[in-house]
DNA sequence: TGGCGCACGGCAAACGTTTGCCTAGTTTCC
DNA sequence: GGAAACTAGGCAAACGTTTGCCGTGCGCCA
C-alpha cells in the first residue's frame, strides 16, 4: 500500500536536517531542547524547521520516546450536561501538559467499554480519566496505567478520584435558608435510589434540624416532579416558607407552581436549586439561588492529578473533594 | 529514559510470535487476516494472543502502514448543546470503521485553533470533522487531510458538508400551524445577525403568506426574549392564534407568558418551538411540538463522508443536507 | 608548544509494527 | 518419475523519531 499518499509528501526531520545541513539527530535535539548544541544551532534548526512547516510525527516520537502524550476520557454517561463541564476542565489541564484527549464514550454498555479500553490500550495512552454519574458507585477499570476518577466514586477506595462534596453543598442551601431566617424548609429531591440524593437529604436534615418541615420528599429529577410536590405538600396543609430543592430542575418546577398558586418568591417562599445549570437557573423568575459543584473544577483537578501521576510523582492526596459554592440570586433575598 | 516503565511490561508481537513458534511477520499476518496462511496457524496465533492478552501497538502500527485511525473533531463552540449530538453521531459512525476520535476545543480562539491543529497534524490524524455554530460561515481550515463540516458551514463552498437543511425545519413548523387552521401566526426569533434567524424568518415568510402577523421579531435566543415578545405583540394589538417560534427556549418563554395572561394553548394560539431539546421542549406545559434537526444524524453522515473521504473514494455529493423532523406535541392541537 | 579538557554535534541502535519478496516444501499433472 | 505450479511462512526493510555514546576540534593553561 503507498505510505501515506498525501499531497505534497510530509516533511519530515531528515528534510529540515538535509536543509539544515546538521545531523538528524541534532534537529531533534534543537527542537527539543535536548543534548547540548551552540545557541546559534538551535535557532538555525528552529528557523528551517519552521520555514518548511516541519511537525514533528508524535508515532515515531512516541515509539522512541516510551510515551504518547496522549491520554483517554471514558464516560459511561454519553457526554451528558454533568461530563461536559468536567471534560472541558480536564482537557484544560491536560493540554498545558501538552496532552490530547481521545473521548471515549461507553453508553453504559459493558462490551462497548470493553472494546474501548481494549483500543486505548492498543494507542498506548499514558492514562486515563473516568467520569460518569455521580450516583452509584462504578466499577474500577482494569488497566495498569494512571487513572483518575473525576466526579464518579470508584468501588475500589484505592483509586485516585476528585469528588464533589454534595452533602456540603446541600448544608450550604439550608445554611443559607436558616440564615435569612425561613424556618419551616421543605426538601424536594430526586429518586432514593439515587445516592446523590440520599446524601443531600441527610445534610439538609441534619443542617435543618427543627426548622425542617416534614420528611425529604424523594421523586424524580424533573421539572414535574417539582410541581407535583408542591400540590401534594400544600395539599397536605404544611405551611412553608422556603423549599431547598435537589436539582436546579426540580427548583424550577417549584418555582412555576408557587407563581401558579400566587404565592410570592422569595417574600413568602425561598426557593434553592443545585446544579447551577444556567438555562435552567437564569431563565427562571426569579433567577434561581442554587449550589454549583464547580464541576469544571473538578474536571481540572483530575487532570492535574492524573498528570502527576503519569510523571510519577505521588500525589499528595489521592481523593480530592472540591467544595461547592452556593450562587446566591433572586429567589431567595 | 526507561522506556515505558509500566509494571508487567507489555506484550508485543514478538512475545506471541516466540510463543506460538512462528515468525513475528506470520503473526501479523494471522492477526490481521492478510498474507496466505492455513486456517489452523491463524487460529493457534490468535489463541496464543488472546492467551498473553496481546494488543498491537498503534504507534508501531500506523508507522508502518500509513494510517492512524485517529481523526479529530474540532469545535469552536466548545460542546454546546448542538454540538453534542453531533459528536455522538460523528463518534457513533466513526467507531464502525474503527477510528478514535480526538477532541479538540477551539473555544473560539484563533490562536489556540492554530495550535490544535498543530497538534493534530503531528499526530498525523486520517482527517477532520469541524463543527461549530451554524450561524455564520467559518473560515476553512488549512491542512491537506480530508475535512468534512458539519452543522457549520465553510466560506470555501468546494469542502465537504453535512448541513441541516433550516429554512425547511421552518417551513415545516408554518406549515403544520396552517394546516391546523391557524391564520394569524407570529413568528419570533433570535438576532437578525444570525444566519439561522434570518434563514428561518425568510422561510415561514414564504410559506405563511397573508396568515402572517406582522414582521418576524427579532431578538435573542432566550425565555426572557419570548416572554418580551408576547408583551409587545399584545400591547401592540395584534390579534394571534399561533406563534411560531425560532428556538425552544423562546418557545418557553412564550408559553409561560401566554399562560400568565391566561390565554389558552393550545386552544386559543399554537405553538412551535426549534430545536427539541429535550429538557425544554419536554417539561413545558404543555409539551412543545418542535423542529427537530436531527443533529445525530448530521453527525452520522458527517462521519461517514469523512471515512470515505479518507478511503479514497468520491463520495456520491459532498454536501448532504439533513431534512428536519416535526415533532408534534401539545402545545398545537 | 604540547597536552588536557570541554563543548558541540554526528552516528546508530532502538521503539513495534506491516508488507513485499523470497524460499522451501508439497501437490499436481503429464 | 520429474518438472511445474502452488502454498505457507520466514526474512528484512521501512515507517519517523529519540537518545546514549563517541569523536573531533578548539581553547586554555603551563
Amino acid at each position: 500500500m503507498s505510505p501515506r499518499a498525501s499531497s505534497p509528501a510530509t516533511v519530515k526531520i531528515g528534510d529540515v536536517a538535509r536543509a539544515a545541513g546538521v545531523s538528524l539527530g541534532t534537529v531533534s535535539k534543537a527542537l527539543n531542547g535536548t543534548g547540548s548544541l551552540r545557541e546559534e544551532t538551535r535557532r538555525h534548526v528552529q528557523e528551517v524547521a519552521d520555514r518548511l512547516g516541519f511537525v514533528p510525527d508524535s508515532r515515531g516520537r512516541g515509539l522512541a520516546s516510551g510515551r504518547t502524550y496522549t491520554v483517554g476520557f471514558l464516560t459511561t454517561d454519553s457526554f451528558g450536561r454533568f461530563t461536559l463541564p468536567i471534560l472541558m476542565g480536564a482537557e484544560d489541564a491536560l493540554s498545558v501538559g501538552r496532552m490530547a484527549v481521545i473521548l471515549s464514550d461507553t453508553r453504559d454498555d459493558r462490551a462497548r467499554e470493553e472494546h474501548l479500553v481494549r483500543s486505548l490500550r492498543g494507542r498506548r495512552v499514558d492514562g486515563l480519566v473516568v467520569t460518569g454519574r455521580s450516583t452509584d458507585e462504578r466499577a474500577r477499570v482494569d488497566i495498569d496505567i494512571p487513572v483518575v476518577y473525576a466526579f464518579t466514586r470508584p468501588d475500589d477506595p484505592e483509586q485516585c478520584a476528585v469528588l464533589s462534596d454534595e452533602a456540603a453543598g446541600a448544608a450550604l442551601a439550608a445554611r443559607h435558608l436558616l440564615s435569612l431566617g425561613r424556618s419551616r424548609i421543605l426538601h424536594v429531591t430526586g429518586p432514593q435510589r439515587h445516592r446523590s440524593a440520599r446524601v443531600r437529604a441527610e445534610a439538609v436534615v441534619d443542617t435543618a434540624g427543627d426548622a425542617l418541615v416534614g420528611e425529604p420528599m424523594f421523586g424524580t429529577w424533573s421539572e414535574e416532579w417539582g410541581r407535583r410536590a408542591i400540590d401534594i405538600a400544600l395539599a397536605s396543609g404544611l405551611d412553608v416558607d422556603a423549599v431547598c430543592c435537589g436539582s436546579d430542575q426540580i427548583a424550577r418546577g417549584v418555582l412555576d407552581q408557587l407563581h401558579e398558586r400566587r404565592i410570592a418568591v422569595p417574600e413568602q417562599v425561598a426557593v434553592t436549586g443545585y446544579d447551577n445549570w444556567d438555562v435552567m437557573a437564569l431563565a427562571a423568575r426569579p433567577p434561581l439561588t442554587t449550589v454549583d459543584m464547580n464541576l469544571g473544577e473538578v474536571g481540572r483537578r483530575a487532570g492535574e492529578m492524573l498528570l502527576e501521576l503519569i510523571d510519577g510523582r505521588e500525589p499528595a492526596r489521592c481523593e480530592i473533594i472540591v467544595p461547592p459554592r452556593l450562587e446566591i440570586r433572586g429567589s431567595t433575598v
